[in-house]
RNA sequence: GAGCCGGUAGCUCAGCUGGUAGAGCAACGGACUUUUAAUCCGUAGGUCCUGGGUUCGAUCCCCAGCCGGCUCACCA
């Protein structure tokens, strides 16, 4: 945006200097307001049943104050409609009222100037509840002007209908304020988000979890198997990660003594950015001791009903045209089987060979490295996910793929673990959590020879985390639960940018404009 | 990372086979004391994403790049 273009930005600061000139400071320090809009409608609704109103009509006096997002002037009168935290309210300002002056001032606002307003409530004669100004106060003057759409009620449907509204995603991203400014959608996704995290929440607390928090620099990440971000300190002299995830230090204190912990914050993952995944995105995870995965699956299964109830009062959610049940049991499904029945012959008797050829088969797809648990959760992800809409606990994962599980009672080479899968994609990830120090040091080995191979998301070995489960862990049951695409779910939102506050962007070039 | 689509006024968009751009809303001036996409009259507003090329001439065609959307890949 370039000097000359800001002809708008020019016109609003000449009004900001003609107001100082009149006399009126254009950004005072607080204003005394005595009912929001919300509180208005319903204070005038129930004076007006219960007759309590005056002669002419009229409410109660009320200060209100708000944006103005809608302005329509008629010469010696003017309506508009401001905007709050509880929604908007009509103004009806009157020359005779104002006098002289303060009416005249009135040319200086702008759409998104704030203002404070006093005056007693009526219903004007289209039906709807106004204040009618007897004095006005600017409580901040906009200098920018706001991508303010105009809209209507369709008078059959009752829908608002909003016209030339902001919808280019870059800035609606960018300039999330402004997003949020004009869109109360985006500010109801946002309560929805804090309303999940708070069901987690009060989900875990109810049954005597500890919340806790632990490191985000980590001099070795671990607990899943991704990339990290690398930062260093000065002081330490010394290489840090950001953590991936939270795991190994939740349960160094299940090896501490708390026998439930949980932990809801941020992890780092320093890849591609899509749909579903953010950089820097929030993870739940949690443990607790004595249970294995069976536990955790009703556990899972239980929380996901309170969250679903709790933020969208149902049982059952619409996710992208899909009717998503919660009521009933979740469905379960073993890993291996599923995939068996989608290449017509059981996978675990495949050579490294057949799956490859399978993969290529159905993808078009060569791996070269990374062996067959790659082969088998690549093939899974392309065969099986996609159709798992209701929820759906896959279980008994091949333990190439998960070197922090427990082994699968009888079947040593698959896992105590499983996943939760709700609308096609993964939400809960969880198992038996494996506490024998000697097998852990030896998965561990197995995954560094992965990583000498050449792939980059192995898991490294952790000295300190096998001195813990040394120490003792006891048998302990662990979840993570993706809360941003928890947040998708009960939003219907199909980008997790749309529920991301400020989701990770390139950074703008030069000044903003 | 690949394919497809797109980037034109503050916002939403139009712009024929190449002749340096339009509309609605917002803005500005005027009329209007119960309007609500207020209405009516008038005015101003543009690095047509950026850089090259072709051409007498490019918003339009070609090449490269940047940014975004969708699909796929990546992502236990």
């Amino acid at each position: 945006m370039t000097q000359e273009l800001s002809q708008l930005l020019r016109t609003r600061r000449e009004k900001l200097a003609a107001l100082r000139e009149r006399g009126i400071e254009p950004y005072p320090y607080a204003f005394s307001r005595s009912h929001r809009t919300d509180e208005v409608h319903a204070g005038f609704t129930r004076a007006e049943a219960g007759g309590s109103l005056d002669e002419s009509g009229d409410g109660d006096t009320v200060r209100v104050a708000g944006r103005i997002v809608s302005w329509r002037s008629h010469g010696k009168s003017a309506f508009g409609h401001i905007e709050d935290g509880g929604g908007r309210i009509q103004l009806y300002f009157r020359l005779d009222a104002l006098g002289e002056d303060s009416f005249k001032d009135l040319e200086l606002l702008d759409l998104g100037d704030w203002i404070g307003v006093k005056g007693p409530v009526f219903r004007t004669r289209t039906g709807e509840v106004t204040v009618r100004a007897g004095s006005w106060t600017l409580l901040s003057k906009s200098l920018r002007p706001l991508p303010i759409g105009k809209e209507e009620v369709d008078p059959d449907t009752g829908e608002r209908v909003v016209y030339s509204a902001f919808a280019d995603p870059r800035t609606r991203y960018r300039q999330r304020y402004a997003d949020l400014a004009v869109h109360p959608e985006a500010r109801e996704m946002v309560r929805m988000r804090t309303r999940t995290i708070s069901a987690l929440r009060g989900f875990l607390d109810s049954r005597d979890f500890l919340e806790v928090e632990t490191p985000i620099l980590q001099p070795i990440y671990g607990g899943a198997a991704a990339r990290p971000f690398t930062t260093y300190h000065n002081a330490l002299d010394t290489t840090l990660y950001l953590r991936i995830a939270d795991e190994l230090y939740l349960k160094r204190l299940i090896v501490g003594g708390f026998e439930r912990v949980y932990e809801i914050g941020k992890d780092f993952r320093n890849e591609g950015i899509d749909r579903s995944h953010n950089p820097e995105f929030t993870m739940l995870e949690f443990y607790q001791a004595f249970a294995d995965y069976y536990d955790m699956m009703e556990v899972v299964e239980a929380l996901m009903r309170h969250v679903v109830r709790e933020t969208t009062g149902a049982t059952a959610l619409t996710y992208q045209g899909h009717e998503i049940e919660f009521a009933s049991a979740f469905r379960r499904i073993r890993f291996q089987e599923a995939l068996s029945e989608k290449l017509d012959g059981d996978v675990s008797q495949m050579e490294v060979d057949t799956l490859r050829a399978h993969l290529r088969a159905h993808t078009g797809e060569e791996i070269e490295e990374g062996g067959r648990g790659r082969l088998l959760d690549k093939l899974f992800g392309a065969l099986v996910e996609s159709e798992l809409i209701q929820p759906t606990f896959v279980t008994d994962y091949p333990v190439e793929l998960s070197p922090l599980a427990k082994l699968k009672r009888g079947e040593p080479t698959l896992t105590e673990r499983f996943e939760l899968f709700v609308a096609g994609w993964e939400l809960a990830n969880a198992f038996s959590e494996l506490n024998d120090p000697l097998d852990q040091r030896a998965r561990f080995e197995s995954q560094a020879r992965l990583a000498e191979a050449g792939d980059e998301e192995a898991h490294p070995i952790d000295e300190d985390y096998l001195r813990a489960m040394e120490y003792g862990m006891p048998p302990t049951g662990g979840v993570g639960i993706g809360v941003d695409r928890l947040v998708m779910l009960v939003t219907d939102s199909s980008s997790i940018r749309d529920v991301i506050l400020f989701p990770t962007l390139r950074p703008e070039e030069g000044r903003a404009g």
